[in-house]
Formats: C-alpha cells, sequence, structure tokens
DNA sequence: AAAAAAC
C-alpha cells in the first residue's frame, strides 16, 4: 500500500513523497481513510507511530477540497513544544498545498506575538493549532470566530484530561459548530477518555494502534543507584559510550537545572528545559537541540511526549517517571524513524515500586545492569516494597527474560571519542531563577452556587 | 504525586 492509493489530491501527494514519507505506518492506513470518510474517530495510539500525519493528511486534503477564507480545522495539544512542532509540521505540508496554519500559545514575551496570532485567527489560517487556555484566552477578547471550524482534533487527550483541561477542552467545544467532525487521539483509554469522547464525538469509528510495547529498537536497561552516584554515572555514560545526542529526564523541574549544572560542570554541553524557564529559552533550546548544536538536554516531561527530535541516540531517566505511560513516552524520543537506541533508567532505592507497573505495562522485564567497575554497590533491588496496598496474593505472570544482546554499556568500553565532546567552559545553567515558593494555603471553600452540599458546622 | 497550561 502507498499513499497513491488514498486518491489524494496532487500537492498534497507531492507533498508528502517530498517529506519522504514511504508507506503508510498501521495507524495512518487504517485512520486516513476513516477520516477521510468524515467519520469522527478515536485514535489509541502513541506518538511515533505517525499518528500526527494521520490525522494531517485527510484534513489537509478536506482543505484542498473546501477552500474558504476562514479557520477550518482547530487542534488542540497539551503542551507549547507539541503545539509548536505541530504546526511545523503543517508548514512542511503547506509548502505545496498552500496551507496556512498558526500554532496559538501562551509563554512568548512581546505582544507582537498576541496580534500575530490574532491576526491569524482573524485572517483565517486555515489550521490553528492550540494550547487551549491560550485559545480561551484569545476567545475571551471576543475576536475569534470558530463557526467555520468543520474539524476538531484532540492531540494527546489523555494527556489534556490529566492536566485538567476537561472543562477548558468543553467550553471551546461549545463554541464549535456541531455539524463537525471531531478526531480523538489518546494514548490510552481510560474512564474519563470515553466519557469526553461520549461528549463530543458521534458515533466514532475506532483504530487501535496501542502499543504499549516500545519499540524494538530500543535497548533498554536500568541500573540500580543511590542518589549520590547519578551523577558519577551519568559521566561513565556520557564517556563510554558512542552518545550522539540526549535527552536526560527528570520529573521535577527543580532538579533541570542541577543536573544540567552537573553535567556542563563534568565538561559536556547540555542546557535544560522545563516549564520554569521562560518559553523563548526554551524554544532557543530545541532549535539548537533539533539542528545539532547542543548534544543534551535536560527536561522534564513536558517533551516527553510526542517530540521528534532526529539522532537522539540516547534516552537517560535521572528518576523514574512517575507514570508508567510516560516512561514509554520518555524513552520514544530515541530510535525515531529508521535508527535505533539506548534509554537507560536510573533506579534509587526508594521508587523501586514504580518500576514494577512499568515492566507490566511493557510485559517485559527491564534488565537491570549492575554498576560499572569501581562503583560502590548501589541499593538492592526489591520493587515489592512500597506495594502495602496491592492485593499481596495476587498472581503475576511470569515473565520471560527478554533475549538478545545486551546493553551495550560494557561491550563498548573501547568506544571512539564520544561525539558529546566535553566542552571546556561550557555555559552554565545561565537561566538562574530564584523559585519564589508560594505558600500554598488551603484553598479556601468556595461558595459554589451549583452544589447544595451542606456541611455540618 | 509531580508536571503542564493564560494574562
Amino acid at each position: 500500500m502507498t499513499f497513491h492509493d488514498f486518491n489524494l489530491h496532487s500537492s498534497l501527494t507531492e507533498s508528502i513523497d517530498m517529506m519522504q514519507y514511504n508507506e503508510p505506518t498501521p495507524v495512518q492506513a487504517q485512520a486516513i481513510p476513516e477520516i477521510l470518510s468524515g467519520r469522527d474517530l478515536i485514535g489509541c495510539a502513541q506518538t511515533g507511530t505517525g499518528k500526527t500525519a494521520a490525522y494531517l493528511i485527510p484534513t489537509i486534503q478536506h482543505i484542498l477540497d473546501h477552500p474558504k477564507e476562514a479557520s477550518q480545522c482547530l487542534i488542540l495539544a497539551p503542551t507549547r513544544e507539541l503545539a509548536k512542532q505541530i504546526d511545523q509540521q503543517i508548514d512542511g505540508f503547506g509548502y505545496l498545498t498552500g496551507v496556512t496554519s498558526m500554532a496559538i500559545y501562551g509563554g512568548s514575551t512581546g505582544g507582537e506575538v498576541w496580534s500575530r496570532q490574532r491576526n491569524a485567527m482573524e485572517n483565517g489560517a486555515e489550521i490553528l493549532v492550540a494550547t487551549p487556555g491560550r485559545l480561551i484566552a484569545h476567545m475571551r477578547m471576543g475576536y475569534v470566530q470558530l463557526d467555520h471550524i468543520r474539524t476538531l482534533i484532540l492531540d494527546e487527550a489523555d494527556k489534556m484530561l490529566d492536566m485538567g483541561f476537561f472543562e477548558d477542552i468543553i467550553q471551546i467545544v461549545n463554541e464549535l459548530p456541531t455539524d463537525r467532525q471531531t478526531l480523538l487521539f489518546s494514548a490510552t483509554m481510560p474512564k474519563k477518555i470515553r466519557l469526553l469522547a461520549d461528549r463530543i464525538l458521534r458515533d466514532p469509528a475506532e483504530v487501535n494502534i496501542a502499543i504499549s510495547r516500545p519499540a524494538e529498537k530500543i535497548d533498554q536497561s536500568a541500573y540500580l543507584v543511590h542518589d549520590h552516584q547519578k551523577i558519577d554515572l551519568m559521566e561513565h555514560i556520557l564517556r563510554q559510550m558512542d552518545v550522539q545526542s540526549m535527552i536526560v529526564f527528570t520529573s521535577r523541574r527543580s532538579e533541570v537545572n542541577k543536573i544540567v549544572r552537573a553535567i556542563n560542570k563534568l565538561g559536556f554541553q547540555s542546557k535544560g528545559v522545563s516549564s520554569d524557564l521562560d518559553q523563548n529559552a526554551r524554544e532557543e533550546v530545541m532549535r539548537e537541540f533539533k539542528n545539532g548544536q547542543l548534544p543534551i538536554v535536560v527536561a522534564t516531561d513536558v517533551l516527553s511526549r510526542g517530540i521528534d527530535v532526529d539522532n537522539i541516540s540516547h534516552v537517560v531517566n535521572y528518576d523514574i517517571p512517575q507514570d508508567a505511560e510516560d516512561y514509554i513516552h520518555r524513552i520514544g524520543r530515541t530510535a525515531r524513524a529508521e535508527r535505533t537506541g539506548v534509554a537507560i533508567t536510573f533506579i534509587n532505592g526508594e521508587k523501586q515500586h514504580r518500576v514494577r507497573r512499568i515492566e507490566e505495562l511493557m510485559e517485559m522485564e527491564l534488565p537491570k545492569l549492575p554498576l560499572p567497575e569501581g562503583f560502590e554497590p548501589g541499593p538492592a533491588y526489591n520493587p515489592e516494597k512500597r506495594s502495602s496496598g496491592a492485593a499481596p496474593n495476587q498472581r503475576r505472570k511470569k515473565k520471560r527474560k527478554p533475549k538478545g544482546p545486551q546493553s551495550e554499556a560494557s561491550a563498548s568500553a573501547a568506544t571512539p571519542a564520544p561525539t558529546a565532546t566535553p566542552t571546556a567552559g561550557a555555559a552554565e545553567g545561565e537561566v538562574k531563577k530564584k523559585k519564589k515558593r508560594k505558600k500554598r494555603r488551603k484553598p479556601r471553600p468556595q461558595s459554589n452556587p451549583s452544589s447544595n452540599e451542606q456541611s455540618p458546622s
């Protein structure tokens, strides 16, 4: 099967060829015909499956068939970086098709960004890619016309609900024509997603490419380390492995700059991305990282989903992600396209119970490697420790130890000089933001007219 | 239980 089988507009087919999409991925093969038919759709698919193109191609086809001078498609995404990336992907299609788009998200300084966004909406950029908060901010100003929106797409819907966007999404949907096509993509299908789908989709088709199993091209392994050993282990990895480019993930914003400084002190070059950094800095770091100028990015889970950067050879989980799903997303940043990648997770003594959940989700064991020579022994592996809440006698599937090549950690002691070359005087964490702790008091009980709760006092 | 997202 090829993209030519979909009978698309010639400029769209040419774009697809130009962007070197060869053969439709499974999501694309299943979703594109359904979306072209005009049906609503629920897509259970992770990033890296070609999901974005799966919804962009038929949507652009529709726009080419029905040219209008108004916005026709609204895409909602959870993070600014993802919105921007989707917008850039549309630009790729727009080169030959002429389809216009605009990313609508907050954080950028300068009122000029605001007016550019406003201008795009008023002049009918055909596709709007927005984070919910900023779109609503524009809507409040009164000039946003959404009555020509024919397609609504929710990308990473589960993440958006996690972030508390349910009400925002409903508020936006209420401004859209009821006669529209709605596409919802989500990595998982919890009840909340079903409820949202029941509310805003009509008789949706379902496409299921739910791979909770990450690509086999990723060489996964883990080390049991004490927290104080982490940076030494990091150094070992950077010096011993052939690191082209790397993302280091941490669950806490407050750790990002610490890790950046520690890595740079070793003579490597890294910069951080998290919501603590202002948007311009975030985007500058991403630009350098995508260009290959910057070899190492240290990030929170803001970058775990969807971000597509070529050539990331290594992902290091400096800690274990909160949600097992996030682990799959994080390591999916490597081994993009035809490449292979290495994912290494640092497990400390306290958060071992999270590992078990990840292994259950993946239905495979995460190989635990012994610490390299010269390291003091790390903590013992005991993932059951904190699981007091779970049913103790629950029978668990025996897991096969995945066979195949062991991690190259030990194998490549003789690696040539790493590409992520140490550089003298690498810029140290330049964005030093003293975090002002907003002491949050218990929220005041709000008078809520719609609730009849009575509290005995 | 932390992250992100509006000014």
